[in-house]
DNA sequence: TCTGTCACG
DNA sequence: ACGTACGTGACAGAC
């Protein structure tokens, strides 16, 4: 049983501004959110949105999925994500909420055992890390080498400010252009993230290309090569077929083109994460840990709360030395009681 | 079965 | 003038 927001939003009150979507107009979160300021609907449909929305998909259907042994198993697929990554179903243990505070009381409802804890180890930046690898110098490269805060460091490249005397919202905008980057964003995406003009945006764009003409090459060389071979490769020879790069359709061609671009990055981070969990099992020999999950750039395990920094040393050890980059490969970790807990 | 939406990295 | 960031899986509702 649920409303019909959009004719509610767009016909009866009228409100000016959303998204076309294909059948009509768009009620998702980023519309409603610029919504807000013409009436007080908006906000409540979200907040509406996101109570549903744990509790359809969480609290209501995962208790169904434990198991005589009081555990939750999940299956795991390893060739459905055509980047090489793992996919997690029936249920889906890989998106378990955490970015909102309803959202990790419910990671908050997985508990080790009794005498265990949980131990999360996860890649710091591994997407840009790959990046900088692949790029092989310049101030990405060194950024990383020093050990420096990255998004800190790209804002006081593009606006031209010490590390030191970067804002905050110039470090926001810094970590939204890191993070289209990886993607091949452009700067339509970036002026609607960063919620300023698009041509503004596209100085921002540009003046991340200036400073970093490596990645700039990197992106040229991956769609060039895909081009011809007609897939895309990532650093340990995975291959994923690239159809549609020499598309007529502009719009066709760029989607090809993004997707050579990510796929080697995403794809090199999901095999060095895969050579990790090998590493991981094998320097677990002998130890009472168990591997639990994998979630892309992060392994949960249970460890005997007796055993636990011997374990810490050595799963970030074996995640650390998994590949051999031109930067660093840098491992945080946590430990806690309950999964919501660990950072 | 398809679409829109939204949870995660 | 057009469309507009990568990869997944689950759910509700429409058809």
């Amino acid at each position: 049983m649920v409303p019909i927001p959009s004719q509610v939003l767009y016909e009866r009150l009228g409100l000016k501004g959303a998204r076309k979507i294909k059948t009509g107009l768009s009620t998702d979160a980023d519309t409603l959110d610029k919504l807000r300021e013409q009436h007080p609907l908006p906000g409540a449909v979200l907040a509406w949105r996101e109570a549903t929305k744990l509790k359809s998909t969480y609290v209501d259907a995962l208790p169904n999925w434990v198991g005589a042994d009081g555990r939750i198993h999940t299956h795991y697929d390893q060739a459905v994500a055509a980047t090489g990554r793992l996919s997690s179903s029936d249920p889906n243990l890989q998106n378990i909420p955490i970015r909102t505070d309803e959202g990790r009381r419910i990671r908050d409802c997985f508990v080790a055992a009794p005498g265990t804890v949980f131990l999360s180890a996860d890649y710091s930046q591994i997407e840009l890390r790959v990046l900088a690898h692949h790029c092989g110098e310049g101030p990405l490269v060194e950024s990383f080498r020093a050990g420096e805060d990255i998004h800190r460091r790209t804002a006081s490249e593009v606006f031209g400010v010490l590390p030191a005397l970067v804002s905050s919202e110039q470090r926001r905008a810094a970590k939204a252009i890191n993070f289209g980057i990886v993607y091949g964003m452009g700067a339509f995406r970036l002026a609607n993230d960063l919620r300023i003009p698009r041509a503004q945006a596209q100085a921002y764009i540009d003046g991340y290309f200036a400073r970093y003409p490596q990645v700039r090459a990197y992106m040229d060389g991956a769609c060039a090569r895909a081009r011809e071979l007609g897939y895309s490769e990532t650093l340990f020879g995975r291959r994923r077929p690239i159809p549609g790069l020499d598309a007529g359709n502009q719009a066709d061609r760029a989607a090809a083109e993004r997707i050579a671009i990510n796929s080697p990055i995403q794809g090199t981070a999901a095999d060095i994460i895969k050579l990790a969990m090998i590493a991981v099992d094998a320097a677990l020999r002998g130890s009472g840990a168990r591997l639990l999950l994998q979630v892309h750039d992060e392994l949960v395990l249970e460890v005997p709360e007796g055993e636990v920094e011997p374990v810490r040393a050595r799963v970030v050890a074996a995640m650390q030395g998994a590949a051999a980059l031109a930067v660093p490969l840098v491992v945080d970790s946590g430990v806690a009681p309950r999964w919501g807990g660990v950072h």
